[in-house]
DNA sequence: CGACCCTGCGCG
DNA sequence: AAAGCGCGCAGGGTCG
């Protein structure tokens, strides 16, 4: 059953419950938002799943509220997919010019001063015709594109999943991640000397960069201008073609040792110093906004706050509270499992069963050392054609026909501006209108030769675009189907209390690890829950065949004692 | 002053 | 300017 929930004023809410097929089953309510409030509470006793316009604005309203939902039909999310997927392309809405469910992301929930969450969502009349029926026809379409399409099941799944990352998404933005800000002072003014005032250059910082002056004859030269930095490297007589650390880490010179230092420390000062800390650590939480399909391939992408890219160096402020843990767990070689299943490769999915993939391959005999293993993998789903990756990919490709054929053949699409789809149904945007010309550019009878190399360059960049969104893709959509079937799981566990300060809950997700914080003593239950739901992810997507998600799982109080 | 691009680097 | 995918962010620099 299906509740169908549409905001058309600010303390007015209209719910209408609806049938499988999405057709009205009793006459519309209309609540004010109290009512909404309690009518979400009785209604989660049972199992409902809610369809909405926009979870990212709407679901906070009711964490606020402290209530949790089971499970949802996320329309923009839904939308964006089906009308993209291969499979509904002969749908309406695979048909469809695009329109108000394509613009991409949401106003921002904490826009204008004073308005509420609800304020935000902005009345459109070009549509003519008010919200509620507006949002069912989308639903009807949705769920018709589903039926009609050749693999409904996946597509099923993938909605499912989708709208349950966007629950997942908004609660661990609302929960927030336990962060020390002690510890973190502690470790920036070990590293980099006391706290100054912004503009300024920590103690340990100013020294450096002293010392680098000295050591290039430059008594003006600013460490933080790549520019200035390269002509004072060249008149110090250092070969630098440019300052990148991996660069400068070639030459031999007394100033490298300095400015690596420099730059690892000046890093560290500009994205996760104090005013990082200031600006996103509030209540001894991180609250990082967090933005599900943000990544063409269905992966997650963040805003503000660098989410997605907290550094190794500072895990260890990361702390779990007095009395709980922080269960942390990361799928072992995830992309090149997916690649095995997807593939139907029953060799390289053994090379994988009960142990790491990689010494898997070296063990078969393929390569002779893990990091080649490692480094042939990643090229081939990459695309790497030169260099150590290049030259291992024959040996790959002998080992593993169809693993590697599928890579293959997903490049080749892509080179031919075809899309190509992910295991559950989502698919590559086409290319723009500026790559169709170049490539027509290069068969016109006038075509010179640097057109056809720039379009056969262009050619190659878009396949190995399209030969990696088959893969991450895919990997993308086993881990929503892991982190749905772990929230399920959690949820299901006997509470003490409804808040995410008694029970055991997701707080952070990183493509392809999750962190859940927990009383301590659940935590064993939930390492078994994590481990179990790796497994049930790998059957949703692939049935019955033979590969295995080896997981690392650890309990732990700091993100940095995992691994 | 903001809008924009470039460089560089963090994460998977 | 990594040999090859996907991101976000900060700071320098330029332009209007």
């Amino acid at each position: 059953m299906y509740q169908l929930v549409t905001r058309t004023g600010t303390d007015d809410v209209i719910v209408a419950t609806l049938d499988q097929h999405g057709s009205p089953s009793s006459p519309s309510r209309h609540l004010s938002l109290n009512e909404f409030f309690r009518y979400v509470r009785e209604q989660e006793r049972g199992t409902t799943r809610w369809v909405w316009e926009d979870t990212a604005r709407i679901y906070p309203v009711l964490l606020n509220q402290d209530i949790r939902v089971q499970r949802c039909h996320d329309l923009r999310l839904c939308h964006v997919i089906l009308r993209n997927s291969a499979l509904t392309a002969e749908s309406e809405i695979g048909r469809q010019d695009s329109g108000r469910w394509d613009s991409p992301v949401a106003l921002e929930p904490s826009g204008a001063p004073g308005a509420t969450l609800f304020d935000l969502v902005e009345a459109d009349t070009s549509d003519g015709g008010p919200e509620e029926s507006r949002d069912h026809e989308e639903f009807l379409l949705q769920l018709r594109a589903i039926t009609g399409a050749d693999q409904p099941g996946r597509l099923r799944l993938l909605v499912a999943a989708e709208s349950a990352g966007a629950l997942i998404a908004a609660e661990m933005t609302f929960a927030g991640l336990p962060f020390r800000t002690d510890i973190h002072d502690d470790l920036l003014t070990r590293e980099l000397g006391p706290r100054v005032a912004p503009g300024y250059r920590p103690e340990r910082l100013e020294r450096l960069a002293a010392q680098i002056r000295r050591d290039l004859g430059d008594p003006t030269v600013n460490p933080d201008s790549p520019a200035e930095l390269l002509r004072a490297l060249h008149r110090a007589g250092v070969p630098a073609t440019s300052t990148r650390a991996w660069i400068l880490k070639e030459l031999e010179h007394p100033v490298i040792e300095p400015l690596l230092l420099y730059k690892k420390l000046s890093r560290l000062l500009s994205a996760n110093g104090w005013a990082w800390m200031d600006s996103w650590i509030s209540g001894s939480r991180f609250h990082p906004e967090y933005v599900p399909g943000g990544v063409v391939t269905g992966r997650w992408a963040a805003r503000g706050g660098g989410a997605l890219q907290l550094p190794k160096q500072i895990r260890g402020a990361v702390v779990a509270d007095p009395g709980w843990k922080l269960v942390v767990a990361d799928a072992a070689q995830l992309e090149p499992r997916i690649l095995a299943a997807l593939s139907a490769d029953h060799t390289m999915a053994a090379a994988g069963r009960g142990s790491d993939l990689y010494a898997g391959i070296v063990a078969s005999g393929v390569v002779d050392t893990r990091e080649h293993a490692k480094v042939a993998m990643l090229g081939a789903m990459y695309g790497a054609t030169t260099g150590e990756s290049g030259r291992l990919l024959p040996r790959l490709a002998q080992a593993y026909p169809r693993a590697i054929a599928l890579t293959e053949t997903a490049a080749r699409a892509g080179e031919r501006g075809e899309i190509v789809t992910t295991r559950l149904g989502r698919s590559s945007p086409p290319p723009g209108p500026a790559w169709q010309v170049v490539q027509a550019q290069a068969y016109d009878t006038g075509a010179t030769a640097s057109d056809e190399s720039r379009a056969r360059t262009q050619a190659r960049d878009w396949g190995r675009f399209t030969r990696n969104f088959v893969v991450q893709g895919s990997a993308a959509e086993w881990a929503l189907c892991w982190m749905a079937e772990i929230r399920k799981e959690l949820q299901a566990l006997p509470a003490s209390g409804s808040g995410f300060d008694t029970v055991p809950h997701l707080v952070f997700f990183l493509h392809d690890e999750v962190m859940v914080h927990t009383p301590e003593g659940l935590s064993a239950r939930v390492e078994s829950i994590i481990t179990e739901a790796a497994a049930t992810a790998g059957r949703l997507l692939f049935g019955e065949f033979p590969v295995d998600f080896m997981l690392t799982v650890a309990t732990v109080d700091n993100y940095a004692a995992a691994k």
